[in-house]
DNA sequence: AATGTCTGCAACCGCGCTTGT
DNA sequence: GACAAGCGCGGTTGCAGACAT
């Protein structure tokens, strides 16, 4: 622990010769070693700072601006699942940050979370769903590898040709069916209709109700009864998301296998 | 026009995990 | 195995601009 001789660094908004300094340095040393940004470039930022303002602003390739509808819809359908599970929910929303997704999140969704009388079906859904991921988990240990993992290494379409990544609209009733709780997580399924007009702005409680119906369809009555898995119903991919930005992300994304239901 | 409140966002902080020695 | 340093994550803060009164 360092005492008086700890360095003072400078804090607070960066300027732009900061960033090109940073800049500079990320595209000749590559990211990383970020504690070592001072020595070489002068900067009187810690490395903390520095990975700070580089993934969450300077890093190519991030989008700027409003998130679409869609990425709304991916936001508010994997945290029911995950809770502020900021940088896994950023991995499936490419050139977004988790710190971006984390104040969107507080902005759009929490205050009306709290004041929508949704907020304790959602912390029920999303208990609920975590409850029997942990059983799955449980069981797997008691049964490993009962699910096999072809669909990883193939093509985006499962082996019915059920699935298809590339836009087109699944069939009814299908079951997820993964073996941990970390699998579910990590194939977890885009799923929300086909089109999904923004709700939140101008949006009632009530709508916000239907929302969660359409976006889950989750059979309340049939949940818990010996076959823990999720169900889905006319669940599809959204027109915004091509296949090229799925490959962008979905290196070691599997897409969980669908049987029919 | 002045003041107060809200909103959005960049940045900081503390903690825990990973890695190297 | 113990320790320290680096790194990443989630929570929080502070500020500027927008909006309301």
């Amino acid at each position: 622990m360092m005492m008086g001789s700890e360095k003072a660094w400078k804090k607070g908004p960066w300027t732009i010769e900061e960033d090109k300094l940073l800049t500079e340095y990320v595209n000749l040393h590559g990211e990383g070693r970020w504690s070592s940004v001072a020595k070489f470039t002068g900067l009187n930022r810690s490395g903390k700072s520095c990975r700070l303002r580089w993934v969450n602003y300077l890093k190519p390739g991030l989008k700027k601006g409003h998130l679409t509808p869609q990425e709304e819809a991916i936001i508010f359908e994997i945290h029911a699942v995950l809770g502020n599970k900021w940088s896994t929910i950023a991995k499936y929303l490419p050139g977004r940050t988790d710190n971006e997704i984390k104040n969107y999140w507080r902005t759009h969704f929490k205050k009306k979370d709290k004041s929508s009388r949704i907020n304790k079906k959602h912390e029920k859904r999303r208990s609920r769903i975590q409850k029997q991921m942990k059983q799955q988990e449980q069981q797997q240990k008691q049964q490993p590898q009962q699910y096999d993992l072809q669909s990883r290494t193939s093509s985006h379409a499962d082996s019915n040709n059920q699935t298809n990544f590339s836009g087109t609209v699944l069939q009814d009733n299908y079951h997820l069916v993964t073996t941990t709780m970390e699998e579910q997580i990590n194939y977890f399924p885009f799923v929300y209709q086909d089109y999904f007009p923004s709700p939140w702005p101008q949006s009632t409680g009530e709508e916000d109700e239907d929302l969660w119906v359409t976006l889950w369809n989750l059979d309340e009555e049939t949940q818990g009864h010996g076959d823990h898995v999720n169900q889905f119903n006319k669940v599809s991919i959204p027109n915004q998301v091509t296949t090229s930005s799925f490959d962008d992300i979905t290196n070691d994304l599997c897409f969980a296998k669908y049987v029919s239901g």
